[in-house]
RNA sequence: GCGGGUGUAGCUCAGUUGGUUAGAGCGCCAGUUUGUGGCACUGGAGGUCGCCGGUUCAAAACCGGUCACUCGCCCCA
């Protein structure tokens, strides 16, 4: 075991990684520009305030996650634990305002000092997507359709449940907050530590607790559903109407409360068993008051990010690339004529190895384990004659081909298989 | 921050009640094949047994500490 490793909670994508990755992030472009969603980046960190501020101190995100750090020129900064806020913030900063509705695709690394387990990481990599400005409930929605879509397109859709739920407005939220509150407190003696401290802070992330004697006084408790006023009603009747209508199936799971402080109305989450403790692969929800906590105007936001490396442990990777054909130099003479021909394969639109080091045998050996289907061998005799021997190593066989027009010869051979 | 599990070759793992020079499979390198891969055979390289200390005539094994990884709690993607 050697003394030099990554740091704790992050790890290198060799290839057959990194093809994962790229399998779920083309699989989430092309299902979200299908909705008309264009990609956009954001920087990796940015002034501390753009995540302090709308995350809320209560935010466990914010208190005891972030990778926080002043730079030389004493500005403090933070490595984005999440992307919403960026996002939202490069809408204010760019004046985009006045061009709304935005739809933004982003993928990119994301930062949270955590104990890293399966599928949790201290820096992770996320897909998402932000609909800027709508307040109708069909952006909701749409956002909900372009998910299941990127699932259903990964082939894990059929392995994930949408637990969906309503937060309501601000106005609901607070009439529920202090309901809640006032049927906790006369149970606090009963509550779980952690939820005891929740009460104070956050009193609506006590409903996700899965301790077990806090499940029990939650029985009982008000529901949020019941405290929702009419718009908030309203609002979330439309979301699952067109939902139906669109033939996307949905649990309604009333405990549902996403840890982000700015979230309203639609809550949700596509939850799969098969990934052990992290079954969230994909959550968003509606954010309206996003925008005003970073000091910008009133706009609202609906939203959703996934985990990379959660889907990815989900779908597997594909075969890794192989170049179409190998070009080898049996004598030092032939080198340079090998180096022409790759060139010439090359433009010609054929990914094409050189192996070097070794005799024939080696070079053959090396390309044969690779995985490469042909070899073009040049020697002394070709050298004088203008071939190749043209090798199938699938097949066995051997031909000797004109340089001229190689190209399109082995184009034609790799069609036919 | 709090618990459980695991640390032996590049990888997956054996290693008996403590006992000579720590093993296997796969992979890697080389040869049988000096212009040709797969298959086979032969040989080779590669280990401070995570680290430090203790017990012992003797420790990969037993004890203590420590570090790392891993799975959970918390929270989230």
């Amino acid at each position: 075991m050697s003394r030099l490793r990554p740091a704790r909670g992050t790890s290198d994508l060799l290839p057959s990684a990194m093809a994962a990755h790229r399998k779920v992030i083309d699989a989430a472009r092309h299902a979200s520009a299908k909705y008309g969603f264009q990609e956009m980046a954001t920087p990796i960190f940015e002034f501390s305030e753009v995540f302090s501020r709308p995350l809320g101190d209560s935010s466990d995100v914010v208190t005891k996650e972030t990778y926080n750090f002043t730079d030389r020129g004493g500005e403090t900064l933070t490595l984005r634990p999440e992307n919403t806020a960026g996002v939202v913030r490069a809408m204010i900063s760019n004046g985009l305002t006045q061009s709304l509705p935005l739809k933004y695709f982003y993928a990119g690394p994301m930062f949270r000092y955590e104990r890293p387990q399966k599928g949790r990481m201290r820096q992770f990599h996320q897909i998402g997507i932000e609909y800027l400005g709508p307040f109708e409930p069909l952006a909701d929605a749409e956002i909900i359709a372009c998910g299941a879509r990127v699932l259903r397109d990964l082939g894990v859709l059929d392995r994930c449940v949408l637990h969906l739920n309503s937060l309501g407005d601000a106005e609901s939220r607070l009439a529920y907050r202090s309901a809640l509150v006032a049927f906790l407190s006369d149970h606090e003696a009963d509550l779980s530590a952690d939820s005891k401290a929740r009460l104070s802070v956050n009193p609506l992330r006590i409903l996700d607790s899965k301790d077990v004697r806090d499940c029990e006084i939650l029985q009982t408790a008000p529901r949020l559903q019941d405290h929702l006023n009419d718009a908030s009603k309203a609002h979330f009747t439309a979301v699952t109407a067109a939902l139906d209508a669109g033939g996307i199936g949905w649990k309604f799971d009333p405990l549902l409360v996403r840890g982000l402080d700015y979230y309203c109305h639609s809550a949700f989450e596509f939850i799969t068993d098969a990934l052990g403790a992290q079954g969230t692969v994909l959550g968003g929800g509606r954010y309206d008051g996003l925008s005003e906590m970073l000091g910008g105007p009133a706009i609202a936001g609906v939203g959703w990010a996934a985990g990379i490396e959660r889907l990815a442990m989900l779908v597997g990777a594909d075969d890794l690339a192989v170049p179409d054909i190998a070009v080898i130099a049996a004598e030092p003479a032939a080198e340079v004529i090998v180096f022409r021909i790759a060139e010439e394969l090359r433009t010609s639109g054929l990914s094409v190895d050189i192996p070097v080091g070794g005799n024939v045998g080696k070079k053959m050996k090396k390309i044969d384990r690779a995985g490469v289907g042909f070899a073009a061998i040049v020697g002394g005799a070709e050298i004088d004659d203008g071939t190749v021997q043209l090798r199938d190593l699938r097949e066995g066989n051997q031909e000797e081909l004109a340089q001229a027009g190689l190209a399109a010869a082995i184009a034609n051979r790799l069609q036919r298989r």
